[in-house]
DNA sequence: CCCAAATGTAACGAATTCCTACAGGGCGGC
DNA sequence: GCCGCCCTGTAGGAATTCGTTACATTTGGG
């Protein structure tokens, strides 16, 4: 599945010459020239990478790359014409990943995307996962107790499960886990979802009053708490 | 523990400066001249990131890159004179995360290492604010009693929360509250606001008749007293 | 003191999500 | 090929969230 690039830019030429150029590349896109509505489209889907013009009129870039980056954990480029080593420094230091000064060649933004997408693959190699005292062999589809008791879990629930423990603690939209799931968009699949976020609480032994790992955020998605380690 | 850095540049100069700078941001520092003692030492030791200048007398550079970054799975920052976009861009498709122009401004270099390594780490944003007594787990939608009794918030109630808590003991307009909590203008919406603060309130166990942590300010807005700390 | 505007809150309802069946389909055993 | 089991999506009612409405209460000006 191609990666999901979002723009925020309040120039239309620029959105639309990124747009071109990520789409020719290979990436799905959307284009945002206002904060609000991008803040809007976020609580629907979740973006692989955010590219975020600085220079917004609606909202100070700089407090939304903070909340995007740090608290959301989101991938977050920024595109700036503010070309001081001092903005550069601040704009890393709250926490985007990159920070590119216009005017830009949209080649060097599309492999500067490229560079931030390897990274979160090349973390990932293991079939082995830790958390919160259960143990998940993907090999074998099994979880393990803390007492060291062995339940199995079915294809469909381990690709649930997988697509939480890659994103701990972070927004996990409805549209996003469909997307990763192969599910066809629309239609009466999100029930699906449901359903299988269901079963797997029921072997996770959540409350269901009171779920500690797998939360729901009403109207955007769900969370995965709890501190995982691969190995 | 600090993270290790390595400086592969054959100027005596500049390895000098990065060194510097470096140490002074708190990185361990290994510097290098040439390639092959570059090579011989990874044999060692496995440095955190890697800034390679592509210049190099004893070899070329954009393939030790290549064999860096994409072989051995290592973090690279291609440290370069030249400038050109497409050399930037074949430096990032080889396999560099960041490529950084001669001449630069080593508090970049420091910013750019920092936002390398915080994607190593980023399934923990941890944020959690105590206040008079409470602890607001943000991550995992609760508020802590100090007797250390949590109650749960919803997604509506957390927004308005941070609200406060990022600005406490100043003035938060009505105005404000809408634009940062994505509400669209107009219509009816304010009274959906009064909703939810009364709803917060109610979790804070605030008496209505006198209010200790939200106040109101007639025709203006609302207050947070109470004394803020993050962690 | 009176009134209009602003604010608090309980109650309702739309939208969303959870959960318990139930049905279709794949796969292995016989 | 037939049977039964397990996996997985679908359906519908229960439960939750949260905005809206309606009405009570408070505020501040005259």
């Amino acid at each position: 599945m191609s990666a999901l690039v979002t723009i925020l830019d309040d120039e239309p030429a620029i959105r639309q010459m990124l747009s071109d150029a990520l789409a020719e590349a290979g990436f799905r896109t959307m284009s945002f020239g206002r904060a609000t509505e991008f803040e809007a489209a976020l609580r629907r889907t979740t973006p692989d990478v955010c590219l975020v013009d600085l220079g917004l009129p609606d909202r100070d870039g700089l407090t939304l790359v903070h909340r995007l980056a740090l608290e959301q954990g989101a991938t977050v480029i920024i595109i700036s014409g503010r070309a001081q080593v001092q903005d550069r420094v601040t704009g890393l230091e709250l926490g985007a990943d990159d920070y590119i000064i216009k005017p830009f060649d949209p080649a060097e933004v599309v492999a500067r995307i490229r560079a931030r997408l390897r990274t979160r693959t090349r973390s990932a190699p293991s079939d082995t996962a830790r958390f919160n005292g259960w143990t998940a062999h993907f090999d074998r589809y099994a979880l393990e107790d803390e007492t060291g008791e062995e339940t199995t879990f079915s294809h469909a629930e381990g690709e649930v499960l997988r697509l939480f423990l890659e994103s701990p603690k972070r927004l996990i939209t409805r549209a996003h886990m469909q997307e990763s799931l192969g599910g066809a968009a629309g239609e009466s699949f999100d029930r699906a979802m449901d359903v299988r976020i269901s079963r797997l609480r029921t072997k996770l032994r959540e409350d269901p009053k009171n779920p500690r790992l797998i939360k729901t955020i009403y109207g955007a998605g769900y969370i995965f708490l709890g501190d995982v380690s691969w190995s």
